[in-house]
DNA sequence: CATGAATGAGAATTCATTCAT
DNA sequence: TATGAATGAATTCTCATTCAT
């Protein structure tokens, strides 16, 4: 849909941090994604994985000294992404220096944008959901992303549209607190829950960002 | 809030399915309950279940022939008891009799006896979330309640409003996708994510209601 | 050659300190008690010793948490009775009320009440010989024994030779740095170094005494 | 103390056999030694040592074919150098040729001759005295030491100062066997039971004469 | 000569489950 | 009904050793 590239990055480019990744430690991350994303950390076996990736189970602790450590390098560089970047570069350009864009148009877009990253890494946002639940040190990592990247961005995204009178007065807090189950929700369904219904995505985007200017009433 | 029993049952009333009980059987279940809820079904061991709930290991499986019975038995009844009971009896009385519930009333008493269940349950309803990724079971009870139940009961009620011209006129199965997210979205925030943060209740309803019926858009 | 309880106390009888011991545990200590001592602590492996015990592997670790823990109930007991019941009781009373005992006499006691204690616990006693160097815990346990227990007796049976006139006036510390290594090199000689030597006990025992008191010089 | 070139040597002159030796290798050998005196051979792991010698596991293997080659290069010369060249040259010759010279003043140099090579040595003392009773290796080379060495030179030594008649007339092998754990046990407790107390050296080794040479008693 | 990724056997430990009491 | 000792399969992780570079 964009060509955003914080948004279409392949799963592997997302978790690849180093340089020096041998093609073995690529296939155990591969293999640990699948499985864990399908059976939870907790029912995943490292003899599975290596299994799975064709490797001697020893050769997994040779790249990752732990299975949580494991676990972590997968999730880490997705709770980043996920967060983060959304809001670099062009895309808050367009947002603050198009003046003409509308609330509406910025949510558009924004959603657009996520549901390219998440389409690109259902995988990697399965494991992020489920084990967020049960470690603190991703709960950890997914509140300072929130708290430092995210919530001041649409922050001030929100307050520009409140000046320009596009947006009721409530708090911004209350206003996120709102959108975002909305926007998770959407993605989850469409990627997580029901997958395999024959959706018009486009046209999902727009009945979410109406739904979320106008609600259902009349 | 509400003295709706379906609502304020309280979390040993929601398993206690046949009358005879030990309170060995309790405890274990309690055990259960607990840690299943904080570490996740794959990470809690059956020892130390039988540790917590003071009973030998032994125990546990005189009752529940595996682990995984124990877990169904934890589950299942919420599910029943979560998705069903809400549109019983009285509740759809009210609904359907007293013509003059507008849509927001509905909506209100809705969420509030949602509200109810959950504040009464958080720990089962943490672990049907959590597992039901993992368990096809689960998933199937999930669905079945669902399909026979909640969306039936919600479609017709739906209905009504449209007739009374308070709904816009979008498919029934859209207007749940929307509404859902944001109520169980709600919940989730209220009673999982941020429990301890100093919520007004009644207001967040409120908001909620309003939210649902006419966005965030001015 | 004596039969003071305390010397001649079977090796099980060492070990058992709870009165409730299964059969399966007692054979877990004997197959730990005999591989430990041939192969050492580190090269020993749960699984061999489960094997010599007959029993499952698992089976261990419902005795003792750890493998560590396995070694230091076969290791304090042993230390504790190596160095403690010496003097105790009826051997204490023998040396200070019976005047006439000499302090020749005396040290073909002492060793011989030894000499048949590390007889009847020769595995165990390389055990502990063996993992004194490597575990602190050893470390501790055998000073805290020997400063409470030993050198205090030691100390005060010394001083009543000294009364007596017996013994060449040395400080009491250096008389223990001397005649600790000749006993316990002759013990280590007769049932680890050269067991299966022809030995005459009694003469070698004498011959020791002497040595201690006079040298090997004219 | 003394500059008799075969006491002091120093570790690495110990055990350098052939000449061509990497820094690595040196490296290696360090590391492998301050670890195995440490923790014992079992308990440390080539990658222990190959961290802490700076170099990679693999060159452990380039130089030593097994982890157990690497011990038996460490212990095989010291055995060597402990038991073989007491004797020697000049030593020899001075025992034997200087008529002058006492039993006591023998004893003298002997014991402060082994002490400055324990004292250079004391990492290797230890792996010697603790793998000792696990490896038939090492106490075939010890015993080989013994026998063919040893053993003979003392006993020959001995004979020399009986015919002084400056010794009892007891077996060589009895003297030896009072002798040896009198020293070796003297020089443990300086060198590794008690390294850190405030010794007087020259004192200490002096009582230990007199203690071979006339006992405790009076 | 040196590296370090890779291995597979084996280490300690945990686990769900059984069963005699 | 309840126990808890016993099991053996499985789990995470370590280790000595190999080998292509």
């Amino acid at each position: 849909m964009s060509d955003n590239p914080s948004a279409s990055r392949s799963m592997t480019e997302v978790l690849r941090q180093t340089e020096k990744m041998t093609s073995k430690q690529i296939k155990i991350l591969e293999a640990a994604i699948e499985l864990i994303a399908e059976k939870g950390y907790s029912a995943t076996s490292t003899s599975e994985i290596a299994k799975r990736a064709g490797v001697a189970e020893g050769t997994i602790f040779r790249h990752y000294r732990t299975k949580k450590d494991l676990l972590l390098s997968i999730v880490n560089p997705v709770i980043i992404n996920f967060m983060a970047p959304v809001f670099a570069e062009k895309f808050v350009d367009q947002v603050f220096h198009e003046s003409h864009t509308s609330f509406e148009d910025f949510l558009y877009l924004f959603i657009k944008n996520r549901f390219e990253f998440v389409q690109s890494n259902v995988p990697l946002i399965k494991i992020v959901i489920q084990e967020l639940a049960f470690h603190p040190e991703i709960q950890a990592a997914f509140k300072k992303a929130s708290l430092e990247k995210v919530f001041p961005a649409i922050d001030q995204t929100l307050n520009v549209y409140k000046e320009k009178n596009q947006l009721k007065n409530i708090p911004n807090d209350s206003i996120m607190r709102m959108i975002a189950p909305t926007v998770i929700g959407f993605l989850l369904t469409r990627f997580i829950i029901q997958p395999d219904k024959d959706w018009d995505d486009d046209a999902e985007i727009r009945r979410t960002v109406e739904y979320i200017l106008h609600g259902v009433g009349k």
